[in-house]
DNA sequence: GGATGTCGATAAATCGATTTAATACTGTTT
DNA sequence: AAACAGTATTAAATCGATTTATCGACATCC
């Protein structure tokens, strides 16, 4: 019992491949195929439930309907849980994902977007790593669809969901100064790109408006997490007098946390902790961390969305938008309540 | 500057595209094609960079060099970080992954099967939600290589990779007993899938074999989390006797610490924890979580590897195999340390 | 010299759809 | 009656590969 075929359906039904194919496709009226035939044909069609190869209708139209996605590290709950929901509404537009994890490493991102390429994918939604302009710009110049979100390529012009990480970190900042704390520090990945600096900055604003000293340690990126949990350990050892300690993301802070613990650092009364980010580890320490929490939900919704008009509507020429949005203070026990 | 195709390079070169297609695909030898000829047709396709358009290529092969990947849930650090590792080892391979969450939802996971079905996948990966032993049967009857993991369906002989669900949990007992722990709960997912019965079996024999009351409490697995919360917490809050309890899952083990930390229970004064799955909620909560940990490297490279296999070698008369991996019991402060 | 075989290469069929261009047929106009 | 215009349908080309079957030329054998 092996699949039906177009030409299958055709022969049993004494019409063309043609017409089937018209039917199918919804052309019918404007084909003015009879009424009588469309009704043959889509009553044997769903009695035998036949469903059009997407190989060979790929091949022919040049639509795979596939959207690739690429993330950091989609182990990384941040991410995960975008993936998760991205999927959900792609898979409810008939789209599918084949996604990957960069590790923010240029040069393996090249190659897998290269080989996305060779998959014909329609669309390609992209947390991008650091010098990766040209592939992109090149991908977006070939009339692809490219949604960038997380971060975006400032010399790049496509569409880009980012949240306003500068006033988070602003704004969480001011947070800290207001409960008091002046010897705040921020620890973050070494990292140029336009999420993490503006985070930076937000840090730097925050402080430089209160006239405060900062302190920033930068992290190498490793998958081991030994070696992000080690210098942030020793950097917390040598600089005793912090009264408060800002993450950058969620990985920095659950290293941090784990730093913290073996430490035996009290918080908040020996430090008060503060992270970009939110997720369980969070609200289960003890105390409970505050954090900044992005909108999952919206940033999933904003991309995909974006991506699916693009998709849509044939014509290129809608200028590239881009969608910042708002994140939460989750205030919690890791620092003075008042 | 479109992509060139096989008919290009043929013409560029005078020679057939039969020729370049047995030269591509390592049939030179065999077919006894002129060495001359096959480095010509080498040289020039590096020089312009000729790839096979895959479409076409899975159209007249039938293979797709996809595996459909199906979880309960990509977001659960578990799943995320084995589809994580797959991933890597499916591309390097040359497979890519498509993937999709279940929600542990029969109907859902059956449209998902026709759906990777219609697309061609090569091979399917499963962690399979009840009720689904038909359509699994279907898709290894029709000579699918389906390789289930997490759990796997005792009436379908196909290929499965677990872990030795029943011992860790006998193991992970005993410890409490051995700890002088006398009143220890168990708290799971109603579920009769086979790894979720023999985990509350083997803490039913560790119980038994020292003659202890079992308390056992069911949830009903829920998207909202705080339904998960709440009836973990009417629990403890009715039985205040208890003196230790054994979360089934990392999910109901993060919901459970959630209850736990608002109703104000000490960990371990007033109770022990115990929790199947290891991750960072439980190692930074304080005290650290004892938990079993699975050897999730182990798990992904199986699966892959015996798929690979499956895939590589076209006999599909290997007789199934399964693979059982052992796991650690990563030994905390949340329970009395002698 | 005709049959047989080998070597090197290719024309054509195929996978399963979409789409273009063409074909009958009917009816209307001039 | 030739020309034209719709109407309903379809044959054939196409997408870009793989694979089967064949072909020409030349050497070998009886």
């Amino acid at each position: 019992m092996k699949k039906l075929s177009i030409a299958d359906i055709a022969k049993h039904l004494h019409v063309s491949k043609t017409t089937v194919s018209f039917i199918l496709n919804g052309r019918a009226q404007e084909k003015r195929i009879g009424r009588e035939v469309v009704e043959r044909v889509q009553k044997f069609v769903d009695e035998v439930g036949y469903k059009p190869n997407p190989l060979a209708k790929s091949l022919r139209t040049g639509k795979s309907n596939t959207i690739g996605l690429m993330v950091e590290d989609i182990s990384n709950p941040f991410f995960a849980s975008i993936a998760r929901l991205i999927e959900d509404r792609a898979y409810k537009n008939g789209y599918k994902i084949i996604y990957c994890s960069t590790d923010n490493d240029t040069a393996k991102t090249r190659d897998l977007i290269s080989m996305f390429r060779d998959r014909h994918v329609d669309g390609y939604i992209i947390a991008p790593p650091e010098g990766i302009e040209d592939d992109i710009s090149s991908l977006v110049k070939a009339g692809m669809p490219v949604v960038l979100f997380d971060r975006h390529l400032p010399n790049v012009s496509t569409d880009f969901i980012e949240i306003d990480n500068l006033f988070s970190t602003y704004n969480a900042t001011r947070h800290l100064i207001q409960q008091g704390y002046k010897k705040i520090a921020y620890i973050t990945f070494a990292n140029n790109q336009t999420h993490m600096l503006a985070r930076l900055e937000g840090y730097h604003r925050a402080l430089g408006e209160s006239g405060y000293e900062s302190f920033v340690k930068e992290i190498d990126f490793n998958q081991n997490d030994d070696l992000i949990t080690a210098p942030i350990a020793a950097f917390l050892k040598k600089n005793k007098n912090l009264d408060a300690v800002f993450f950058g993301t969620n990985h920095v802070g659950a290293c941090g946390l784990k730093a913290i613990t073996e430490l035996g650092i009290k918080v908040p009364t020996d430090l008060a902790v503060i992270s970009f980010d939110d997720y369980d580890v969070f609200k289960l320490f003890s105390p409970p961390i505050t954090a900044i929490a992005q909108p999952i939900e919206a940033i999933a919704d904003s991309v995909i969305t974006v991506l699916l008009n693009r998709l849509n509507t044939s014509s290129q020429h809608i200028s590239s938008q881009s969608i910042i949005l708002k994140t939460d203070l989750n205030i919690r026990r890791s620092s003075k309540t008042e």
